[in-house]
DNA sequence: GTGGTCGGATAGTGCCGCTAGCCAACGGGA
DNA sequence: TCCCGTTGGCTAGCGGCACTATCCGACCAC
């Protein structure tokens, strides 16, 4: 296959695709000589997620560089690897520390870790970005004004908990070991945007319920 | 207050405020003379209201514009503009029918929400933002190859819906009638990157748990 | 009266995700 | 054998977005 079929079945143009394999988001393709490469299936398959984690999971470019860059890196156990692809996941600013509803979301998010026993979270999480972002979060919540503490969050944990187990039972069921950690990466990253629409239309739903339209 | 107290008191920039005036984000103050306008604790709690949507929900500031236009029409009832406000808020592109993908991602998103009972849903579905945003995001995973039919989706579905459920008890006890339609924006913006980091921990752990670290 | 601050206006900046155009080197069909 | 379309590589440019910097003339406190 070359870059114009890549092109056709994928639905990206060309010049796009030349852009992902300068920033590169896609290998080169198999030289044949100086002017033409050779692409296969793992390719096109390769920039369908990138264009998924692009356009449906709007990861920056750079990022989705990083992303995929552990997911390759052979030199990784599985585990290792999955765990730096997913770490290098989270945008969003830092936490400015001076800030008293940052001082006061933190307090509560390492109450609620405890409370649940969340106990991988709670030594990683000095460090962890996902939860540097929830620090961020509940601070922006605390700022506004609307309580929200460890006991008001708990309940929210234990359901993400619940979806947590379906996405890994899921992982479980269909995918094979190979290609477990782009599966993982794909989960995490397509996941939310469904999470997310089925929370605002189950949102609109309740709401018609309780309130009429 | 005047424009430097409520930066000061904001942490915003004066230039930033100005510019958010400018795009219609915040009322002007009231004027006392040419060059000095009065702003009162009102546009402070709006200016931080602004600042969560855009940097903590990555919302637009084009689309926070129309969702806060929304919020202060008086001339509407409460239902109708909260409906309004959320009706503005999905970004994301448009999917493209022809594409297979995106056809066999509608179909089962039907099958889902006929399943449900989610009747409201349904008669909404073809011109709500939110049912085209979970189309596209489904189509995604298929295109990826992943199985991702109506049965996989509705445990999902009754969580987030229970998720929902949470959401509109925590709006009837913390906001009084004036301001519900503020706080319920806010609460659908901004329980969102709270939900996702939630997520994403509770899968860090989950994983942790079952494959070690 | 004068220095500092105000609101208002305009132009500019930096980043990001492409996109367009050029080039010389092939290579498959007539 | 010729020739024209396509290729990979390269560089430059574009359009959108969220600010940011600067200037200006008006004003008010001292």
């Amino acid at each position: 296959m070359r870059l114009a079929e890549l092109s056709e079945r994928s639905g990206v143009s060309t010049a796009t695709i030349k852009y992902y394999l300068r920033e590169g988001l896609l290998a080169p393709g198999r030289q044949i000589n100086t002017t033409t490469a050779e692409y296969d299936e793992g390719h096109l398959r390769r920039l369908r997620l990138v264009r998924a984690l692009i356009q449906v999971g709007r990861i920056p470019v750079a990022t989705a560089r990083e992303v995929l860059g552990h997911v390759d890196d052979d030199s990784l156990g599985r585990t290792i690897r999955l765990g730096a692809a997913l770490w290098a996941l989270p945008q969003g600013a830092e936490p400015d520390e001076a800030d008293p509803a940052v001082v006061a979301a933190r307090r509560e998010v390492d109450r609620l870790l405890a409370g649940l026993g969340w106990e991988t979270a709670r030594e990683l999480s000095p460090l962890s970005p996902v939860h540097r972002s929830l620090v961020v979060a509940v601070a922006a919540l605390i700022r506004l004004g609307y309580p929200w503490d460890a006991e008001l969050m708990a309940p929210y944990a234990e359901l993400m908990h619940q979806v947590a187990r379906r996405d890994l039972d899921y992982l479980e069921t269909h995918a094979s070991d190979a290609e477990r950690v782009e599966t993982a990466v794909a989960a995490t990253v397509l996941f939310e945007p469904v999470l997310t629409a089925l929370h605002r239309l189950a949102q609109e739903e309740e709401s018609a319920r309780r309130y009429g339209l």
